[in-house]
DNA sequence: TGCAAAATAGAACGATCGTTCGTTTTATTT
DNA sequence: AAATAAAACGAACGATCGTTCTATTTTGCA
């Protein structure tokens, strides 16, 4: 279920076969390629920032060859924030749902979120740096942001109603106070090791995650359940 | 005691009277004018969208007057910085510093900060977009803006420093953590409000901020202390 | 009131931006 | 291999960017 159904390219399945598209048109791998270049200049300098210019120079080729896969300038940000979006799932979110409902899950999507985001240290979070770019900018590429970022506090928010559900959390919590909590860990996360350049930052967050699940948690479920590795 | 010495114009002032100027020179309340409106753009579409030209339009002048108050851009951006600087010194740490050390300073600053924040709502904070957008781009704008947001954290840890000797929060509060949930809080005031325009955000920062004293105060300290008025 | 200095205007620069267009090179299919 | 479609190129466009330069206006002081 996509979320947004832009870029509808399809440029007409070659012939009657109904059935997935042999080899891949060779367009597609390229603009496949050029939207994970595209990603790269994102998370570093910005949405605003990436120039179609810059990119084909990464690319090496033309600036109208780059352009051409696109349309317009937005349409590739729109590009870029989907696969942002396609590659979040898969790392953070996907990998969480096999662990079981309520707390277990919830500590998965944070740690998860942490360690996508140790790496991300020094590329940057689209997420982030979008919503300041475009928190006074309407448009598609903001809706298209605006429409991912809900995705993922809606899937916060469900892990801790469902967390509610198993008895795990106090039945009086909050969920929505709860997620302004943990987003503001994630929040400060990144500007403090980004722009700050502090160590020790998700370590911090890590702390502050725990007190947040220790306040809410009901007394039985409370300590993080012991692994094979303790991980530190 | 000025944070940075930078921009020191200072046009040779007029004659030998080493005191005051009498009259400021019609450039430096042109070029006053100039900043608070630059910062007023700034603040909504970002120093690195903020465009001598569009300035200069604002303040109906040409291009080149504008420009010659400052010498180049990044100056232009550096003295807008400084100036959101002194304001929000001004609006949040001067008036908190009005209280007694300790937790009612600490909660003034908060709620200070927070009153500031919700007349920002549509303006946007310097210190948080300016972190998103020089993150990663090394010069005298990055520091600026950095060295401001440090003074600032500085100024927070104090209070929390303050608070534990006063015997307001525990002993064992480490304040960097405390910060940093603090900060967090913030950060997620500005995203909540700012880009996903939900309503109530302020109410849930004052909430986390009242979380987070209840869990490190000293039992006697950690009701907040009844005022005149009660604020709705 | 007159004069020097400061402040502003105006035009132009090179660079970069997103975009358009016609052509040429590649892929794919018959 | 020939025919057709897709993909990439290259040059140019109008606009805007920060900046420089020279000329003009305005200001402040004798």
């Amino acid at each position: 279920m996509p979320v947004t159904e832009l870029s509808v390219k399809t440029p007409r399945v070659s012939s009657a076969s109904g059935a997935a598209p042999k080899s891949q048109q060779k367009g597609q791998q390229t603009k496949a390629a050029i939207v994970d270049a595209a990603l790269g200049l994102a998370t570093q300098i910005g949405l605003e920032g990436l120039s179609i210019g810059a990119l084909a120079e990464v690319m090496r080729m033309s600036k109208s060859g780059v352009f051409a896969h696109f349309g317009s300038r937005e349409e590739l940000q729109i590009s870029v924030i989907r696969e942002y979006h396609v590659r979040f799932e898969e790392e953070v979110f996907f990998p969480a749902l096999q662990q079981p409902r309520g707390l277990p899950r919830l500590r998965a999507l944070f740690n998860n979120w942490m360690n996508r985001t140790s790496v991300e240290i020094d590329s940057g979070c689209l997420y982030i740096s979008g919503a300041v770019e475009f928190d006074d900018r309407p448009g598609p590429v903001r809706d298209a942001l605006a429409t991912m970022v809900r995705a993922w506090h809606a899937a916060l928010e469900k892990a801790i109603r469902l967390s509610i559900e198993e008895g795990h959390l106090r039945a009086d919590t909050d969920p929505l106070q709860m997620l302004f909590e943990i987003h503001g860990m994630i929040l400060a996360v990144h500007h403090d090791a980004r722009f700050l350049k502090l160590p020790g930052a998700i370590d911090r967050a890590r702390n502050a995650f725990e007190r947040v699940i220790a306040h809410y948690a009901t007394p039985a479920a409370e300590a993080p359940k012991p692994r094979a590795k303790t991980k530190r």
